[in-house]
DNA sequence: ACATATACTAAGCGCTTGCTTAGCATGGTG
DNA sequence: CACCATGCTAAGCAAGCGCTTAGTATATGT
């Protein structure tokens, strides 16, 4: 039998509604109702509105960076690995398109001191793709030229999906990951 | 003398408001109070909070909208066209990140009515890039298996330069546009 | 049987929101 | 000089906001 608490249902309301109308525009009223609870019962087990916000953000961050980084371990073939980052952290993008819209488009609106916390997850983010490139150049695998600007071409096809991407659409997440991987490996070979 | 007049005014202190904070976030008193004026004068240039929204998203895609066209017809050689099209396409998003960002995430926040008339030019940037593509393949000088697919990449790479690109930071915008076209190119041939 | 803890709700407080109303100063026109 | 349109503001209204308080129902341990 699955348990879920109500603390979990919480979360599962407020993602539901942050990814379909923004954090600011969103009530603590719609979350509870969501959950079918009374507004109240949302600070019973949450401190504010901002912290469902940051935990959201906090485990859709997470979740993102592993991705990346077990793509990146999984192999040691320096255009396999462009290809197959480039293909997972598209193809959580499109599976996760409402987490991943509260990702990368509510991150303003946490308090300073969570916004620099998962802004270090960014960075890591970040760090690993160029890591990837850097291991392609030196075994002469890859060619690239600016480093870090390439990183962020590679992740940005993965991060734009959340803007377009529909769950029930005619596109499906692994056909787009598997073109945008090869996009990936066209630009740095 | 440059006159600028109220409405303008105003105008610019949305795009200003709306930008830094969001829409929902952003408040009459706060963009009237950049504009030096009353929050009931507001009312006296412009309808309501959304039709200010509507007011410079509409002249952002259609800014977006005439880069694109003006890259398309600016050359016969597909190739170059592509580059070209990348380039202008992200320069202007780097140039316009306030705009770009109204432009790219407040779509959800106008009416239907509004978001429909401004989905038909988005659609038409899209249908451009496309037929950029097809052109390319026609000719034989592009090689594109997914013609949609790579269209909503390419585009992708200049959208996404609103989430992150700050006008005064260490890149170039210049720069960005031209790693990104190369990059485009080489997805392309 | 009683005490305590847990999970919740009804009601509402203080504040802010988008927007309206009523009125005032200014300057061009008869 | 009277008139009136224009461009603005002071004040405020109804509604909705995040969040708190005080209390209730139920389950569990002693």
């Amino acid at each position: 039998m699955t348990v879920v608490t109500a603390r979990q249902r919480l979360l599962d309301a407020a993602v539901e509604a942050f990814a379909e109308k923004g954090f600011t525009a969103t009530t603590t009223r719609d979350i509870a109702s969501r959950a079918g609870m009374s507004p109240a019962a949302v600070y019973v087990h949450h401190d504010s509105k901002e912290s469902l916000l940051y935990s959201v953000s906090l485990t859709g961050h997470r979740a993102a960076l592993a991705v990346i980084e077990s793509s990146y371990a999984g192999t040691d073939d320096a255009v396999r690995r462009i290809h197959d980052m480039v293909y997972d952290f598209t193809l959580w993008h499109a599976e996760n398109s409402r987490v991943g819209r509260i990702v990368q488009y509510e991150f303003h609106a946490m308090s300073p001191e969570h916004r620099k916390e998962i802004g270090g997850l960014r960075k890591d983010i970040e760090a690993r793709m160029r890591k990837a490139l850097e291991d392609g150049i030196a075994a002469n695998t890859l060619q690239v030229q600016d480093i870090p600007g390439t990183a962020l071409a590679l992740l940005s096809l993965g991060v734009d999906v959340v803007r377009w991407f529909e769950p029930g659409g005619p596109r499906k997440g692994k056909d787009l990951a598997e073109l945008y991987a090869r996009l990936a490996v066209r630009m740095t070979t």
